[in-house]
RNA sequence: GGCCCGUUCGUCUAGGGGUUAGGACAUCAGAUUUUCAUUCUGAGAACAGGGGUUCGAUUCCCCUACGGGCUACCA
């Protein structure tokens, strides 16, 4: 690795689905680690196996980070000097071939022609007790039909011919490989318990094996973050490195723990099984129509998002938990990233959108619930106001849904008035008291919370009532309910007539 | 089955040879807010087990257990 060589990483999704929890940290931590180091964030797609193609799934990549906050400097929407950013086009202008048949010429590769029965047929046959899931390895490769096994004119009929072939990765019988990882230091494996994996597709699609280690080659690559799932076949990529364009080269691998869900790896099934989001938006499979929940429209912060999942694995030492992404850019090193999974808990995210809901620049509150009381038909057009309100009710806020209801009736005159809750404490002096505050406020010049509470108060003690008397009723008439916060506050931005009116109409109901 | 990774309160984690093992979420109990939420205070709650090494291990090493991942012409 020179030391010289500018931070270049990238984050390789394939575009089959919705984008989890997981996806989003490590495109996070390769934003992150980018950042910190003045590097480039690539994202390239993996779009090697055309049988899972989904239609939409890439676009719905990039709307996740833009949502995030996590913008790529490169992209296949914003293409830079090592493109084209689609596996599927780098196959198109020839960039795997060349280095499958370098392989082979070398002796590291070999040509297969086995059928997917062929293949069936020999895990059939070998699968024992001991050993469930035979692989086609160097025990049983000179049983098959490849390129090792036959003549090397018999392979050249076959070539010839035409017949469909893969091209497989010959694995060493003996030899260890060993290789630093960013998160777990030292890590070794032996190279002859791996089997020789499918470097290049009968389609001449290449593997994802192939791909990403030459891709990373082209891209220049220096640091390369992936799942912890990907760790049993690092010993392919670091042989595959050897082979093509030097260890010395080798982007530095970091492998991140996996986020759990209550059981094992977090998969989308289990947020619908347990009632969380696990992808970043709803993502809808356009072949099964299938709706997964995603956090945004659950009703998080893009803020709280990147916060809560920087925490899933990483802290800064400190007993600082609230971060922002400046915050975070500033302070992440993959060295304090935790080696064990983590399992995700919606209570504590929660408890992070809560907290960022409550911080967030009010503008961006605003952006984000706007929408969401237009929805419901409430009315937005006055920002100012809009403003108002969210700063009066968002401490009482986890989830931007709870607004709808917080905030309903700033907007609309609550349809139920919770009469039950006044109408056992009742009296006809109260009856006079409204009646009286009526007046008082409809005389009102200055129309602002403290100068309420004052007539209020005074207007109390006129008929010997104790302020604590009227103010629930008081309430109930403006918000329906017993809930929202300071009431006076609440009758100073519904206005004067707004709060007349609501006051008249409610009174008869307590009668 | 094989291989690999991992293991501190229920959960996320700090710490690291000698600490009352710290924080946060959640839970419970109080206080404040004449609604609710916020906020505040407090409580209970952890080093998986066994061997070493050491004057001393939660911390270092080994084994076991447990958890997880991988074991496709998927990524």
């Amino acid at each position: 690795m020179t030391a010289t060589r500018k931070v270049r990483v990238r984050f390789a999704p394939s575009p089959t689905g919705g984008l989890h929890l997981g996806g989003v940290r490590t495109v996070l931590y390769n934003y992150l680690f980018a950042r910190r180091h003045g590097g480039d964030f690539v994202l390239r797609i993996e779009d090697t196996d055309q049988s899972r193609y989904v239609p939409g799934a890439e676009e719905y990549i990039f709307s996740c980070l833009a949502w995030a906050g996590l913008e790529p400097d490169e992209s296949p929407l914003k293409p830079g000097a090592y493109g084209p950013y689609r596996q599927s086009e780098r196959k198109a202008a020839g960039l795997y071939q060349q280095y499958a048949d370098q392989l082979v010429r070398d002796g590291y590769a070999y040509y297969a022609f086995d059928t997917p029965e062929e293949l069936e047929k020999m895990r059939e046959q070998f699968r024992t007790e001991d050993n469930p899931s035979p692989q086609y390895d160097h025990n049983v490769r000179m049983e098959m039909r490849n390129s090792l096994s036959l003549s090397l004119e018999e392979t050249n009929v076959l070539l010839e011919k035409g017949i469909p072939y893969v091209v497989r990765i010959r694995m060493p019988e003996k030899e260890t490989i060993t290789f630093t990882d960013m998160i777990r230091g030292e890590v070794s494996f032996d190279a002859g318990l791996s089997d020789d994996k499918v470097l290049l597709k009968a389609d001449g699609m290449p593997t994802y094996h192939l791909a990403v280690v030459v891709d990373d080659h082209l891209m220049e690559i220096t640091h390369a973050f992936r799942g912890e799932e990907w760790l049993p076949s690092a010993p392919v990529h670091v042989l595959l490195w050897k082979y093509l364009f030097g260890l010395d080269k080798m982007p530095q691998w970091a492998h991140l723990p996996l986020i759990l869900g209550p059981q094992g790896k977090l998969s989308k099934r289990d947020g619908a099984k347990y009632g969380f989001p696990v992808f970043a938006m709803n993502w809808t499979d356009p072949r099964s129509n299938e709706l997964t929940e995603g956090f945004r429209e659950k009703g998080f912060l893009p803020e709280a998002f990147t916060n809560l999942l920087a925490m899933l694995g990483w802290n800064d030492g400190t007993e600082q938990e609230l971060f922002s992404l400046e915050e975070l850019t500033e302070k992440f090193s993959i060295d304090r990233v935790h080696n064990g999974g983590a399992r995700f808990d919606y209570e504590k995210a929660k408890w992070f959108n809560h907290e960022w809901i409550k911080r967030v620049d009010i503008n961006k509150l605003q952006e984000a619930v706007s929408p969401l009381l237009a929805e419901h038909g409430f009315d937005v057009s006055d920002q100012h106001r809009v403003a108002k309100v969210l700063g009066l009710v968002r401490d009482r806020c986890t989830l931007l849904p709870d607004f709808i209801e917080q905030a309903g009736f700033f907007f609309q005159r609550p349809a139920n008035i919770d009469a039950a809750a006044v109408k056992p404490k009742w009296s006809e002096a109260k009856n006079l008291f409204f009646t009286e505050l009526i007046r008082n406020f409809e005389l009102a010049t200055l129309w602002k919370a403290e100068e309420l509470e004052n007539n209020f108060k005074e207007i109390a003690a006129a008929n010997q009532l104790k302020p604590g008397d009227v103010l629930l009723p008081f309430r109930v008439m403006l918000v329906g309910g017993k809930f929202g916060p300071q009431v006076f506050d609440i009758a100073e931005v519904l206005g004067k007539e707004e709060t007349v009116r609501r006051i008249q109409q409610a009174l008869p109901l307590f009668n």
